[in-house]
DNA sequence: GGACGCCTACGACACGAAGTCGTATACATA
DNA sequence: TATGTATACGACTTCGTGTCGTAGGCGTCC
């Protein structure tokens, strides 16, 4: 299950997708290399291939333009990170890594209020 | 500051540290390679060097054998970690992070709790 | 029909980090 | 002085990321 890490310009592509649900591989490249010169198009379609065998990208081969869209919520993808990230470091629970945080002031009172609340409505 | 993340091996040489407060070399070598070969000896040596350099491991050379130990607990690795995966993702808020788990239900009822009294304490 | 353009597909390469290992050197003790 | 252990430093391998070049497919327009 636990999907690997992103690299840096893979995230940077996911972002891309998940502020716009779907685009074409031009879309994409115009956003991420302003100055297209021809070679990046190969670099985003690399790109588009690796994640998409690492399942984060969906493509869809209807036209012959494909359309790609995340397969994943950025929530998905971040809350997946902080599963991982408890499992390797606090075996899985996540109330050391919050505490450190609390004690150190990291987490402004709006943020804890609005933990609280989260908390508060709980699981169905 | 945010410190980098560490790599597996590092990791491991990281844990070994966090359960024993001190350790020579050579018993941070026993414990990770429990077949010794001569040649480990300089792998620790290394790791022990560039976490050095990372800031993560301190060194007494006092005596000979130098003494290691960490200079940061394990809980406050993991809440950077925590901090830097939220800044990458959700824009510093930790909500939607736990959002997600929560409406999965990966949380059980036992940390829900223990994380609601977390925030009820609250900061000093 | 043929030339051209845009897209996909795949492979090669550069670069850096992680991990490993070999060796040189210092130091203590018997 | 000889020996064993520790540190110190550098070279090498491997692997993932990011980049690029090029070949092939499909359409459009003259």
């Amino acid at each position: 299950m636990s999907l690997p890490p992103l690299a840096n310009a893979e995230l940077a592509l996911m972002e891309l997708l998940w502020e716009r649900a779907r685009a074409t591989a031009r879309e994409l490249r115009e956003e991420l290399y302003p100055e297209a010169t021809k070679a990046q198009h190969g670099t985003v379609q690399k790109l588009l291939q690796r994640l998409e065998e690492k399942g984060y990208v969906e493509r869809d081969r209807e036209l012959a333009v494909h359309l790609f869209s995340a397969r994943l919520s950025r929530e998905a993808y971040a809350g997946g990170q902080l599963e991982s990230l408890a499992d390797k470091l606090t075996d899985g629970s996540l109330a050391p890594l919050i505490t450190h945080l609390l004690v150190e002031n990291k987490i402004s009172p709006d943020e804890i209020s609005r933990l609280r609340r989260l908390l508060d409505e709980g699981p169905a």
